[in-house]
DNA sequence: ACGGTATTTATTGTATACATTTAGAGCATC
DNA sequence: GATGCTCTAAATGTATACAATAAATACCGT
């Protein structure tokens, strides 16, 4: 995507992703127009790009509509990106080059540090070397078709809130799952690398659930992450 | 999508899966708006969600390309089939309605009158049934998210070239598996829903890397999907 | 003849004007 | 008062003109 394009896909997903626009909302391209000062086609592009990514949901004729995200859609997520996820840490063991395996430590070590200081823990650092830490895995996993299906599936939303939740024992877990997930890599064992990111989706959909609220789909979510 | 712009996503699709636009072919916006009969705008959107389809590829500035499937990325393709339209299954036998139910039997009977005549056998006809009674399984599992990018995932042609290849006890076999996955459904197993799902498209696997050869990396993709 | 730079040309990106569609207000009719 | 029609306004869909970009070509100097 080009200049006007990106601009107004990041301007609106910042805003979807804020808050600022409501889910349900609807989206008039003239003022998204007026908002990110340039005209109604790189919008379009973008809203274009925007539903792709499951951010908005386009009603021909009817306009675009921030997309609602109900517990039970949350629930499957989590679900399928724990099979895809879990998949994607299989293939990295077998593919998985050394920059991209560097690239994960940093990640790790960036979280280690952010850890020793408990009284000022900084979430948004965790949640940015986190995404680092995925995005490399994915990658690593030689996929790209993978990689981008898993992109657009994990609402960085829902993560955030996740995330956003997380007590201090919660952060020390998760860096402990990617430490022991970059071993798996480096042992070239797939079927641990598996297992533990299964693992480790699985304890962040249990932190969204003490979170958020446990209804029983989400109950039988939790036993299908379980019995992949 | 609207009448201009749908227009031209199916007449650009047609083209690259018939292999008139070869894989890698640089797509020109305006030689398209001639074909098309429409403007260079819906042609855009057109290529946009041809993009989110992984049918092309769009390079900022340069232009847009038909994609190439590499051996190892429709390896890679079977097995995420494998995974998510099996726990399709797994959740269609959770949620499904009568209806759903209703529009999978109308397809597996449909397809077994076209097996009743071996000789003169519809190839195409199959293919259509076989979709009707994948896209209601899809629904039937309740999960827009799920469904959309299960149907992002399979290339038809990838389906097409395979169903193509198929023998007459190919097609029999196949139409055995609609069959049980559909009984499956109805005693409401989740887990027989999904092992017999995974069956069906390792069948179908099979029948590709017979048809167009197998690497190493195949094989180690039909390992993958037997221990999902 | 070779290398580098300016120019041209083809193609995509953006803006804007116009067409179409749809929802809703207002009014007439039953 | 309810129903159904017409008209209007607001939004999206489409076409086209213009701008920016990048590649190919021609030109010039050495």
């Amino acid at each position: 995507m080009s200049k006007a394009s990106q601009k107004a896909y990041d301007e609106v997903r910042r805003r979807i992703l804020s808050g600022d626009f409501p889910e349900g909302s609807h989206l008039k391209e003239e003022e998204l127009a007026d908002i990110c000062g340039v005209s109604r086609t790189p919008i379009r592009d973008a809203l274009r790009k925007l539903a792709a990514d499951y951010y908005v949901r386009i009603v021909p004729n009817h306009g675009t509509f921030v997309s609602r995200w109900s517990g039970e859609e949350i629930s499957d997520i989590f679900v399928l990106r724990a099979m895809l996820e879990g998949y994607a840490a299989r293939l990295a063991a077998r593919r998985a080059k050394n920059q991209e395996l560097a690239e994960m430590q940093s990640a790790c070590e960036q979280i280690d540090v952010l850890l020793g200081k408990p009284n000022t823990f900084d979430k948004e650092g965790f949640f940015a070397a986190n995404k680092r830490y995925h995005m490399a895995l994915r990658a690593a996993a030689g996929s790209d078709r993978l990689a981008s299906t898993l992109t657009r599936l994990v609402e960085q939303p829902v993560v955030m809130r996740t995330v956003i939740s997380y007590a201090m024992e919660d952060f020390i877990r998760s860096n402990a799952h990617h430490w022991e997930i970059l071993e798996a890599l480096r042992e070239g064992d797939g079927a641990w690398a598996e297992a533990a990111m299964r693992g480790h989706i699985h304890a962040a959909y249990h932190v969204y659930r003490r979170a958020y609220g446990l209804s029983d789909h989400s109950e039988q979510a939790a036993k299908d992450i379980l019995t992949l």
